[in-house]
This record gives structure tokens, C-alpha cells and sequence, in this order.
DNA sequence: GTGCGTGCAAAGTCTTTGCAAACCG
DNA sequence: CGGTTTGCAAAGACTTTGCACGCAC
């Protein structure tokens, strides 16, 4: 999926809920189109816009990423270090993409994996939830870490 | 595991790193031993502990939980509501346990899932982590909600 | 007895909220 | 214009920390 698609998704969401397409929902949008760190905290996107837009509230950002994640644009991750991060949602772009996180320097690695195609069903039939997403965090030490430890 | 095994491992580990096997801790533990509510946040634990000890600190609880988790007995769970939650680290009772989460009415269910074999070693091989644990989270809308909100 | 652990209160961090002003449609 | 949205500051929620006292070893 394009940057301009994204955007444009954006656009037409906001439209179809009667919500503003307003300057500052751009521009934090287009902070994760523009930035290659892949999962930023609210303060990250904060620091990012606040550049080219001085005048932008933090509480705007928070307030911006709120909705973004509830229109399926973003979505809100937890690698446990007290805030949340948030990635862009290009569900077309990776199947399922999940997250290796590192215990010794909190890095983030991605890698894929497909669930076994019985498990949606398996879950919506035993456990009668209708699921609707997935996120897998697998945790250990990275190369370097084991190195430095001696792991 | 026994409920005495838990408590003996406490304090096993305890001695080991040359803690202290205090009061406090040996009442946070038994805790989650009694309490039937499998994932407790610092304040359920500390309202539960608060009856039979009125003078233990909620600070005394948070550092109870954290080393807890240190010397991996619990589990620190986090399920998107603001605050962490914990749980038994209990592995040779259950094999690999994941959690079900409603986004609805926030209700955690656990269920049973083993990843292919290779999962682990392909990551080891091609992302250079060795892998100690991990979670699996899956969101949906469960029975009651899907009828509350005919979805 | 010694030093780790505790209780309390204060401080810290992240996030949300109240409100008047600004802005989109 | 009118109702959303914003910026700011204050409040809120959870967690951590400083310090004097108390307790395990």
C-alpha cells in the first residue's frame, strides 16, 4: 500500500464518520508515513511534528492516535516499557507480522508466522468469540545481549 | 505443582540470592495460591492481602511482584487496561497457555496452543535471539457481547 | 547486631480531561 | 456559523522512590 493510499484511507474514513480532516490529524499521520522508526510512543510522534508544527498539543497527538487506532489505522502495541507504541495497520502489506523483543536492551525485531488455519475457527467455536486480531510477542536475548553477558 | 511446592520454591529461590524470606512476600505469594482470580493487578493482590496484614504497604506489593517476576514465579501480564497484571508462572502445569481478550467487555479467557516446532530454532538461527518465553493474545468479541451489540 | 526490607508519603511517568478559543465543513 | 477539534494546564491513574524504622538472618 502506497503513502498517498494511506493518507487517502484516512481521508475517507474520517468523511464517512462526519469526523474533521484537520491539519493536525495529517500531520501525525504522516509522521508514521515519514518516519522509519516502526513503533512509536505518543511522545515519539510528539517530538516528530512538533518541528514543523510548534504549536501542536501533545494531547492532540494522544487524542489523534486514539481515533487512528480505532479506525483501523494504527494499531496500539505493548512491549511492556510503560507506554504504548503504535504501527502503522497495512494489513495488506504483511500477512501476519508479530514481534521478537529483546529482554536484555528492549529491541524490537519483526518476523511472520501464520497461525494454523484451524485456530480462528477452533477459538470461535469452543470458545464463541468472534476474533477479529492477534499479536504474538515472543521474548529473549538478541546476539549482542548473549554476547555481552556471556549468556 | 502443589501449592506447598510454590511456597517451597519461594523459598528455595529466596535463599539462593540471599533475599529475605519476610512476611510480606510469603502473604503476596499465597495470594495468587488462594485467590481463584488467575490474573490479579498489584491492587487486587494488596485489597486481598489487606484483610488478614492492614499494615503491609502497596509499595511492598508492587516490590513483591516485581521480584516475583525476577525469580520467575509470576508472570507479568499486560491486557491493554492500564495496569499489569500477574500470574503464576506455573510451567509444568500447563504446557503453553495464551489469553483470549474481549474488546468488548475486556473478559480473558485462557486457552491451550503449541507453535510448530521449528518456530523457535528458526528464530534462534535467523534472528540470532534466544528465545525464552512467550505470549500470544488473541482480541475478539465474545458470546455475550456479540448478542449485546447483534453484531 | 547488620543490613536488607518495609511503610508511608512524595514524586515520577504516562495518559486523560475540562474549558475557552480556533477551525473545518 | 455551529459543532468539532485543539492547546494548555490540571487532574488522574498507576508505579517507583527516598527515608527512617523494623525485622530476618
Amino acid at each position: 500500500m502506497r503513502h498517498s493510499d494511506i493518507m487517502e484511507a484516512l481521508r475517507e474514513r474520517i468523511k464517512e464518520k462526519k469526523y474533521k480532516f484537520t491539519r493536525q490529524r495529517q500531520v501525525v499521520l504522516q509522521a508514521f508515513l515519514d518516519s522509519r522508526e516502526n513503533h512509536m510512543s505518543a511522545e515519539d510522534v510528539f517530538s516528530l511534528v512538533k518541528n514543523e508544527n510548534p504549536d501542536i498539543g501533545l494531547a492532540t497527538v494522544y487524542r489523534s492516535l486514539e481515533l487512528f487506532t480505532s479506525l483501523e489505522l494504527l494499531k496500539k502495541l505493548d512491549f511492556g516499557d510503560g507506554r504504548s507504541r503504535y504501527e502503522l495497520n497495512d494489513r495488506n502489506l504483511k500477512h501476519s507480522h508479530h514481534h521478537l523483543i529483546c529482554l536484555g536492551c528492549g529491541k524490537v525485531v519483526e518476523f511472520s508466522y501464520e497461525f494454523g488455519s484451524g485456530l480462528k475457527e477452533k477459538m470461535e467455536r469452543e470458545n464463541g468469540f468472534q476474533i477479529v486480531d492477534s499479536q504474538l510477542k515472543v521474548y529473549g536475548y538478541c546476539r549482542e545481549c548473549r554476547k555481552k553477558n556471556a549468556r
